[in-house]
DNA sequence: AATAGGTGTGTAAACGATTACAAATATCAC
DNA sequence: GTGATATTTGTAATCGTTTACACACCTATT
């Protein structure tokens, strides 16, 4: 394995050339760095990271801690980070947190350890609840999960909005006995609980929101329990798109073919919400642009550490399908008034 | 920042018997050892990671390599590896290659840069054909991809009878006329286009196989395509979960309500082929137990680093739903003879 | 011609751990 | 009590870079 020695020797010039070429510095002639460019091909050089991070005590990494890699949500951010920070020349460490407050706290000393420039997460309730981002030595972007009160960047859906916009297209079409399960572990599933709520209100209607472990398994098994006691609900609302899969495989089993007796419609736009007839009624999320923003967010935060706390709200696009299909008027055709 | 100097001035010992404490070595005593752990706790002391890989040129590092992470057969895949790994003390970097060998090739790179244990890598064809563990200063396991005349560790499904038993599963339920949908890229796309070749050749009927980039709008594309030329195949197979959510989606829109005319099955056990009435005929892989062997087999190839080379084969389950029903005795009512 | 102010280059000191080796101490047999 | 041996502990070299600083050289100004 060759060092910078080497391609010092080769080139016969000292090791700060060689690092100096290495790091594209300005004062350095064309002449020299030509000569090391050519040792370093000759030798197939490549330089030890471990050494470098040393010395000058940075590296070239970010961190991504996400509550659940499983959920299509959190992978799609993680392609869309990856895509961005590879485009700056960073790498990315992937975290899986598991929706565990311990977990997170765990992977944000291993980011400490690791030296990385900086990390985006997407906090437990736990973890959002005390949440500095001066108890960190690295900036840090929140997403998908933030409130109020916290101060940080942060990348996030206009959560309460979406889901008072998709309660208020359930009403409007005559669904009024609604039931909201939504996840308790993350500040989004509690703001959509709210927009819920505040639709419901507005009609005159009363709440029913379930809060589970936002987990397949469990939201079908809450799922289940819900549809086994009467009077049935007109439509089940999931907060997130695992929940409207358990909730959308307890109607399977029940035999209920949405829309009727009982229908469901939920968050994220996950490509088998169009495939089971009649089609499942979302609010799509811009997901790809949430990541984005969230690691361009970072790296000018990186670059710019003193800059305004910044929080980027993206709009949940409303997707009507049958399964909140008009139950006032079924045949589609316009009553005469 | 608390250095190991600090530590050895307040534990009032050398810094070599605080790198011995840290390193769990045997040879020191209780007494150092506890005066060492108490001025760690007083100090916060945490160890310089860059300094520590430097001078021991070693990692606790493993890389992961797949082939596209919105895949949820690889996410699956993914959480395996990360679980059990971190059960080892051993960090995972996880890199997305997109199907795309130039990009392996760099991520190889990388995880040479980075002084990794090993890696796990789920090569495209073209890495594959010219691969040679020796190439590489780490041991490698293959995933998910590999061919028989690759000499590499390895786990895989048995996808040449795999596919064999799905499609005879077809053909002695009365479909006849069907038509396999493949990746390129993978040498497991090909295994099965085998295996469906093989069953079809074994009943006298003659195979449509169709290659294409494994991407859920290249295999849509490719079916709706199919699905307009005449005569109508009675099944369209998919090699892979993308593969035939796409497929799934071109039948959906042509409005073909299956399995009549048109049915479809295939690769992948994935949540929503159960609740696409009614019911899709699946290969269901042990996605999670392929993940964790090849962590294991990794695990062990780094322990021994001599041991036997060793291929895993893990055996898919055929899953019957709907789209497969017995067209031969559409009623379910026994025929007489 | 002497001085000042740039340039560009080289030398050597970090960075913070691990670990070979030497030194000190403990253990034991006689 | 002595020497031999085994066991701990400490000192200092080392890992491969980056970078502060010094130095040599060149140009421009007086």
């Amino acid at each position: 394995m060759a060092h910078i020695k080497d391609v010092a020797k080769q080139a016969e010039v000292s090791v700060a050339s060689v690092s100096r070429v290495l790091a594209g510095h300005p004062k350095v002639s064309e002449t020299i760095r030509q000569r090391v460019l050519t040792a370093i091909q000759e030798l197939g050089y490549r330089p030890d990271l471990a050494a470098r991070r040393l010395r000058s005590r940075q590296t070239n990494t970010i961190g991504l801690i996400v509550s659940d890699i499983r959920n299509p949500f959190f992978t799609e951010v993680s392609r869309a980070v990856e895509d961005v920070a590879y485009q700056h020349h960073m790498r990315v460490i992937l975290c899986n947190a598991d929706e565990d407050a311990e977990k997170e706290a765990l992977y944000l000393d291993l980011m400490r350890d690791e030296n990385v420039r900086g990390v985006i997460l997407s906090p437990t309730l736990v973890t959002l609840a005390g949440f500095h981002t001066s108890d960190y030595p690295f900036p840090i972007v929140l997403v998908d999960r933030c409130d109020q009160n916290t101060i940080a960047d942060a990348v996030v859906l206009d959560n309460v909005d979406s889901a008072y916009r998709l309660t208020t297209h359930l009403i409007e079409n005559g669904y009024r006995r609604n039931v909201f399960f939504y996840g308790t572990t993350s500040a989004t599933g509690r703001q959509r609980r709210e927009g819920y709520a505040a639709a419901m209100a507005a009609h005159g209607l009363e709440s029913h929101a379930e809060p589970l472990p936002a987990i397949v398994e469990r939201a079908r098994a809450a799922a289940r329990e819900r549809l086994r006691r009467r009077p049935l609900p007109d439509a089940l609302v999931a907060s997130s798109g695992l929940i409207l899969l358990g909730i959308t495989e307890a109607l399977r089993e029940a035999q209920i073919h949405f829309p009727d007796p009982v229908t469901v419609v939920g968050f994220d736009d996950l490509p088998w919400t169009r495939l089971v007839e009649p089609g499942i009624t979302v609010i799509a999320q811009p997901i790809y642009d949430i990541g984005r923003a969230a690691i361009e967010l970072l790296l000018q935060r990186i670059a710019k550490p003193e800059q305004a706390v910044r929080r980027v709200v993206l709009r949940g696009q409303l997707i009507e399908r049958g399964s909140s299909v008009n139950r006032n008027n079924p045949t589609g055709l316009v009553t005469a008034a």
